[in-house]
DNA sequence: CGTATGCTCAAACGATCGTTTGAACGCCTG
DNA sequence: CAGGCGTTCAAACGATCGTTTGAGCATACG
């Protein structure tokens, strides 16, 4: 039988954590196991033990983030749909908001760095990972940006939504511009950053 | 005295251009020297022989696109000033289309890969090195946006310089997007690509 | 109590990493 | 021809990599 108590998963998330530091620090390749299990406090062997191998444990860095992210933005996807609050600005709102709020938690930002790391890397296997589990999610956004600027052709809104998206997702792996002012409060500041960002990306979307 | 013939010069070139190859597949700590030797061809030593070490090799390998790189910017910047050419799409022109045409190139579109990996690598040597070589072009660019741009503050002009770097970085690292269609010419489809992130670059830049 | 079970641990595995070495080669010069 | 020089080469260096092993520990259950 099962333990009742599962004293692993205090392991396995002190892993995913110093993971996560040290995969935005240094990369995939760079971070070593034995760095990372030395900064969890846990055993070189408790990485294989608990999640098979290193690439295991990097599908499961994404997974741990990218499930309730995605989740989120679909969730507003679907409410603001349903409210009839669908134009652009709003479906920009479902896609960054989501995000920008897992940038702003704990070590949320760190994630974002990562992510960034994963796009800049053209490696097949983690692409095609990506790709089978999330696909589904920017299909939905793209088929909706399709619907509300039904004058641009397939192939000027692909490339506008491909330079949207590089732009949000350069900015978001924090590259110092996104930081908390000091006089005004954290909502006020995220609200703040929403807008900004969504402003730049209907400019992006629309312009002539 | 030196030899007349630098027969070095070949082996110096064929290992620049195989790292800039696997660099751009699998990275720089991805990429092994002797994977990297292999696929030019030379023996392992030779690496270190001619650059001393793998990150000195490392910095060749920018240094030798992004010093005409960077020097064609900044011609081009000048010469668009002297002409009295210096508006918002005449800046961004001299900004991108150097870029872009190398991106063009034999094997330029893998360097932008591997750009957009330093990019995404918050490695601090590396930032470091590209900031004090570089670091006075991105800042005469700068300028030149904040002359045409007064209305902007500092902070709203550095973010959406941000946003819209971000946007052409991760475009031109070859997402797909940037691709020659089969039905024009090189040359045709380069002015349009080049007028299109212009277009994109100033609708994120003036946006009110 | 005895014994599975889940987990942690130190130690070692073979492989591969960047780097160094010293001999050998080809070529130019005096 | 002799000697020096720039270059290439196979081989080895110690370090570090991801992974595996088997003993040890604690807890839950028959």
């Amino acid at each position: 039988m099962k333990a009742i108590v599962n004293r692993s998963s205090s392991t396995k998330e002190r892993i995913l954590g110093a993971a996560e530091v040290l995969f935005a620090q240094r990369g995939f390749e760079g971070a070593s196991l034995r760095q990372l299990t030395a900064a969890a406090g846990v055993n070189l062997a408790a990485v294989n033990y608990h999640f098979g191998s290193k690439d295991k444990l990097v599908e499961q860095v994404f997974r741990r983030r990218l499930d309730t992210l995605n989740a989120q933005r679909l969730a507003a996807l679907g409410s603001a749909r349903e409210s009839g609050n669908d134009r652009l600005e709003d479906v920009l709102d479902a896609f960054i908001r989501p995000a920008l709020k897992l940038s702003h938690e704990d070590s949320g930002s760190l994630f974002m760095r990562v992510l960034a790391r994963a796009f800049a890397e053209h490696d097949d296997s983690l692409r095609q990972f990506l790709s089978e589990n999330y696909g589904h999610v920017m299909r939905q956004f793209t088929a909706e940006f399709a619907r509300l600027l039904p004058h641009l052709s397939k192939e000027e809104l692909y490339w506008r939504i491909d330079l949207v998206t590089g732009a949000l997702t350069h900015a978001m792996s924090g590259f110092g511009m996104i930081q908390r002012k000091q006089d005004v409060s954290e909502g006020a500041h995220l609200e703040q950053t929403i807008q900004h960002l969504i402003r730049f990306a209907v400019a992006g979307l629309t312009h002539p």
